[in-house]
DNA sequence: ATTACATTTCCTGATT
DNA sequence: CAATCAGGAAATGTAA
């Protein structure tokens, strides 16, 4: 019955925490966080949870649900589910999901673990975010990239930004793996911090090599590039008007538009509202104007990934 | 909690 | 006339 400390529940995130002479955030004060103590009696709970912490009967609630949503055939399934619990569902890599629950339903689960498990690591980026500093004391953190670069705060390649702003960049260095929590001398600068001098001087968001895994493109431009690229996956949805130039042409506006909707989860996306958002894209340079010409755009300098001789070499694109 | 960013939504008016 | 293009303004969702 007790409740977990800070440590734990990191662990249970799959994140380590490296401390500098703090001592772990009091258990009591970690009640803002749902626990597997916290939501017993709710239905659905395990929503809440880390599903590391679900049990047999959460994993079969979860599976449920996703029979139900998908109207998946339950009979034919085998019963050797019913005893998995969290830990070992989380054990299991996506083959082994598919021979347990088929090939309809196994692949489904994988995904929908796998967004389980970042929707929690995310929940406890926001709890850590607002509860931290005010749990400790009245003290101030910083959050550090790493135990092993000691005056990173001074060193301006890896901090883009002021100073300041450590205690939040440091938490974009979560997506690594780990994070140190050491006493800071400066009062935490609220809200997110402002996007800094692009051009010359290096910043871990727009440089490759040192932003390891950057997030993977979401972009509308993005999108579009990618459906013009893979002339495979393009039923005629785009075309090339000239590839060396980087002007292209909707072909079925509407169905392209059905496509980014799908992505983004919205099944009200159109063209009409597609459109408006391209032509924002001309003011920060990433599609320039094409005039007089229906349905016509062309890529601008703020655009890549899309040149032949990019997409030959492997460079990824600069994601804005 | 608070802010930045990238759309999304809606809309009025102009063109094709 | 229908489909697009142009942007302004405000709303939204998500991530930092």
């Amino acid at each position: 019955m007790s409740s977990p400390c800070l440590s734990s529940i990191l662990t249970n995130a799959n994140l380590t925490m490296y401390q500098t002479g703090l001592p772990d955030i009091p258990p009591q004060q970690l009640h803002a966080l749902p626990t597997i103590h916290t939501l017993e009696n709710r239905s659905h709970w395990y929503k809440q949870i880390s599903p590391h912490q679900w049990t047999a009967e959460h994993v079969l609630e979860w599976i449920s649900d996703h029979v139900e949503r998908t109207k998946f055939d339950a009979s034919t399934l085998s019963l050797d589910f019913c005893s998995i619990d969290g830990p070992n569902l989380c054990r299991m890599n996506q083959e082994e999901m598919t021979a347990v629950f088929g090939p309809q339903l196994g692949p489904h689960l994988y995904q929908s673990l796998e967004e389980y498990k970042t929707k929690y690591v995310q929940r406890i980026k926001t709890f850590l975010f607002s509860n931290v500093y005010d749990v400790c004391s009245g003290g101030t953190f910083n959050f550090m990239s790493s135990p092993e670069s000691g005056s990173s705060e001074s060193d301006p390649e890896f901090y883009p930004v002021s100073s300041e702003y450590s205690g939040t960049l440091g938490l974009a260095f979560w997506s690594y793996g780990t994070v140190e929590v050491r006493h800071g001398k400066r009062i935490r600068p609220r809200g997110r911090p402002p996007k800094v001098n692009r051009g010359h001087s290096s910043s871990i968001y727009d440089n490759p090599k040192k932003n390891k895994h950057a997030p993977r493109g979401t972009h509308l431009w993005e999108f579009i590039r990618d459906i013009l690229i893979h002339p495979e996956k393009n039923q005629g949805l785009m075309k090339w008007e000239d590839r060396r130039e980087g002007v292209f042409k909707f072909l079925k506006s509407e169905a392209v538009a059905q496509m980014w909707g799908q992505k983004k989860k919205n099944t009200s996306m159109t063209y009409e509202k597609l459109s408006r958002a391209m032509r924002y894209y001309y003011k920060r340079e990433i599609l320039e104007r094409v005039d007089g010409r229906r349905l016509v755009y062309k890529f601008g300098k703020n655009s890549s990934g899309w040149k032949t001789e990019e997409i030959g070499s492997g460079i990824g694109g600069v994601s804005l």
